[in-house]
DNA sequence: TTGACATGCAACCTTTAGGTTGCCTATTAT
DNA sequence: ATAATAGGCAACCTAAAGGTTGCATGTCAA
């Protein structure tokens, strides 16, 4: 899971992600186009995104097609995320109870 | 959100989040016992989780009080998480409707 | 079959991240 | 008043992250 916060963490992956999430399959050629920097750098940040599952490589002849593979996010949601989403529910939740105890009870 | 996504990316800020989660307004030194590092190393990672805006603090004379703060976490799970989600459960659906098809049509 | 295209590999550089050590300051308790 | 407690500040170190350049390799198309 650390493989995946770690490559989460940078806003060029986040980008590449989002770009296959607009259009998937696309090759090396093709994602470097929408980053500022060498081909090189694209492959290196593509290759963290496969070790953490997050991407799926296929090659077709020289072409190298990758894939977005939503599972390791979802899972970071699930076990990770889910719990501090509960507590911020639970927050918000006891906001409206203050807040209504306000409406009937002033002295507090 | 750039920040909360690097302060995430972390396994010791990540145990000092879960730590909070466990019990909420440590100190300092109550958070570095649980922390294989100096102080002034949790110090630091401290700051940073204080710059994401998902740990808030107050002092009651000389200690720091820390306390969590989901809504960034609820943020990213939001704007950014939501969207792959959906995509996970609409993949997830595809396999479904694909079984299902194999059931009433063989020959695919 | 040869040139252009798509990508890989490896060495290198610079900045940042994570951590330590040493010393200083402010508050509390005796 | 003073000693112990809780924490801050700043310099420093090392490793890792992000990026570049140069060259090599495999595949496709004319």
């Amino acid at each position: 899971m650390d493989a995946v916060f770690k490559a989460l963490a940078d806003e060029s992956r986040r980008k590449l992600l989002d770009q296959l999430h607009r259009s998937n399959g696309q090759t090396l050629g093709e994602l470097c186009a929408h980053l500022d920097m060498t081909r090189q750098a694209v492959t290196k940040h593509l290759l963290l995104l496969e070790a953490a599952n997050l991407v799926a490589v296929v090659w077709r002849g020289r072409k190298k097609l990758h894939y977005l593979n939503p599972v390791p996010i979802h899972e970071i949601s699930e076990r990770w995320i889910g719990k501090y989403e509960r507590l911020h529910l639970q927050a918000l939740g006891d906001l409206k109870k203050g807040l209504e105890q306000h409406k009937t009870n002033d002295e507090n």
